[in-house]
RNA sequence: GGAGAGGUGGCUGAGCGGUUGAAAGCACCAGUCUUGAAAACUGGCGAGGGUGUGAGCCCUCCGAGAGUUCGAAUCUCUCCCUCUCCGCCA
């Protein structure tokens, strides 16, 4: 969420050098946004003030009456005029009160809706077509044969089956056998160790189901209902990534300044309905139901909160250089931008099944969008508390990799050569074979 | 699932219809003392909102929501969560 104070005052932000009104409102237009909403966020704004003053008001007229019963009750006095004024006064004060409660739920509802506001630096622009490309790693390699695609190769080597999944669930779900499990279980493992020992982050084991006050302290909710799994006649949702338990442990609470930041990793299943997506990538594990992703997540302070963001863009490239994977960084443009991000990175891995690049992680900054939905906050030295930012990225789609590793170290005969670093995790296996 | 106990400020914990935003302690901050630190002493110390250039003033908040009342942390109802015991189960 934004802070409408910040529209309201309009202060000039350093980077953007413009008020942050009219940066606002080209950011919205630039995410594909009505830019109206804004005025129509600082209206409810001033009617809810005008309302607020008036309720107040009442209230503390009460407040000075009630002390005038006290003391008449005291001294044994009658008090059956101020009483019957009181009631009076009570009554007018619930009604506006009622008024007060609409124009501020619909204040925020809409709130809920807008996007944030981005960081100076993303690139503008309405599609992925404006995305800026800003570092390649690897080369796509060279086969001297003719390549098949992850479905082909897992189902040939019997370690990857669809159609029993559909027959067990439905589209978009799938079974890994053998070899096919064991590197899934291997890929989780070498990732999630690679950011414990080596990156720093604390490993966290999560609950899988959230209530809806959770999703919408990331911001899934109330915009993205339809991408998730609701469990039916309750208000828990099945999980679309660790990022929700994992940015809500500290939902409400109030960190000390010298605790920050905080990093987490968490190696989850996460769950998407994929609504918006009928027939795209329906072939193989790229779009699935369910997936595991190793997620990497930052509270961070304010000040440093764009250095953490380099970092854990730079923890989960970690993983794809030490997979030998080509892959490039895109730098999201406002309009491909998830509407809670204020700066994002793309990761796309090379895929030879598709020859193209596909998205594999993304980083992002929230800054304090998140953590104002979600009330998380720190103290700083002897201040106010102040919202903390929050960052995240996959670290890797586990998925994904795999999708990955089985195209990339595809043989002629249909074989799979282990990539170094995931033989410690597969008994020392090399190859996967029929 | 059954029976009981409970949820109060950063933490511990009193209060159980009317000057209670809430005793006390811890933590924290400032000052005195000290070469420095600790200890001791003194003072300060919750959050959100409204208003004002400002000091300030006002409103709200004692798990959440609804109700009773002129007035609720205190009474009633519903829900959520925690703990103990029983049952069931991985």
């Amino acid at each position: 969420m934004i802070d409408i104070k910040k529209i309201e005052k309009n202060e000039v932000i350093p980077g953007w050098e413009k008020g942050y009104k009219e940066v606002y409102r080209s950011c919205l237009a630039n995410r594909g946004e009505d830019v109206a909403l804004v005025d129509r966020a600082l209206e409810y704004n001033q009617k809810r003030k005008e309302i607020v003053q008036f309720v107040e008001a009442t209230k503390s007229e009460q407040n000075k009456m009630s002390q005038e019963i006290v003391k008449l009750k005291k001294a044994g006095e009658d008090a059956s005029g101020i009483l019957k004024e009181m009631q009076k006064l009570s009554a007018q004060g619930k009604e506006k009160g009622k008024e007060l409660e609409g124009v501020e739920s619909e204040l925020n509802n809409l709130m809920q809706t807008l996007p944030n506001i981005c960081h100076f630096e993303t690139p503008m622009g309405a599609s992925e077509a404006q995305n800026v490309e800003k570092k390649v790693f690897g080369e796509k390699p060279s086969f001297d044969f003719k390549i098949k695609d992850h479905v082909d190769l897992g189902e040939n080597l019997g370690i990857l089956d669809f159609e029993t999944a559909g027959k067990v669930t439905g589209a978009r779900f799938s079974y890994l056998k053998g070899k096919g499990a064991l590197l899934e279980r291997a890929l989780t493992q070498f990732m999630l160790n690679m950011h414990t020992i080596d990156h720093a982050y604390e490993e966290i084991s999560t609950p899988f189901i959230v209530n809806a006050t959770s999703m919408y302290g990331t911001g899934q909710l109330p915009k993205f209902k339809d991408d998730a799994f609701q469990v039916s006649d309750t208000d828990f949702f099945l999980i679309p990534t660790a990022e929700v338990p994992v940015t809500n442990y500290y939902a409400k609470e109030i960190l000390a300044e010298e605790d920050l930041p905080k990093y987490f990793v968490a190696g989850t299943p996460c769950f998407r309905s994929e609504a918006g997506s009928y027939g795209k990538d329906t072939r193989g594990l790229f779009r699935q139901h369910q997936f595991i992703k190793v997620e990497l997540m930052k509270f961070a302070h304010p000040d440093n909160s764009y250095e953490e963001h380099e970092k854990l863009t730079q923890n989960a490239e970690k993983v794809l250089e030490a997979l030998g994977l080509h892959y490039r960084r895109m730098e999201l443009c406002t309009g491909d931008m998830g509407y809670g991000a204020a700066k994002c990175f793309d990761l796309e891995v090379w895929l030879p099944g598709q020859d193209q690049f596909r998205e594999i992680s993304s980083c992002s900054n929230f800054e304090d969008f998140q953590a104002r939905r979600a009330n998380i906050r720190f103290r700083p030295k002897g201040g106010k508390p102040q919202f903390v930012h929050t960052i995240n990225g996959s670290g890797l789609a586990v998925g994904r990799t795999l999708i990955a590793v089985l195209e990339n170290y595809q043989n002629k005969d249909g074989s799979i050569e282990v990539p170094e670093v995931l033989r410690p995790y597969m008994a020392g296996l090399k190859s996967i074979t029929l």
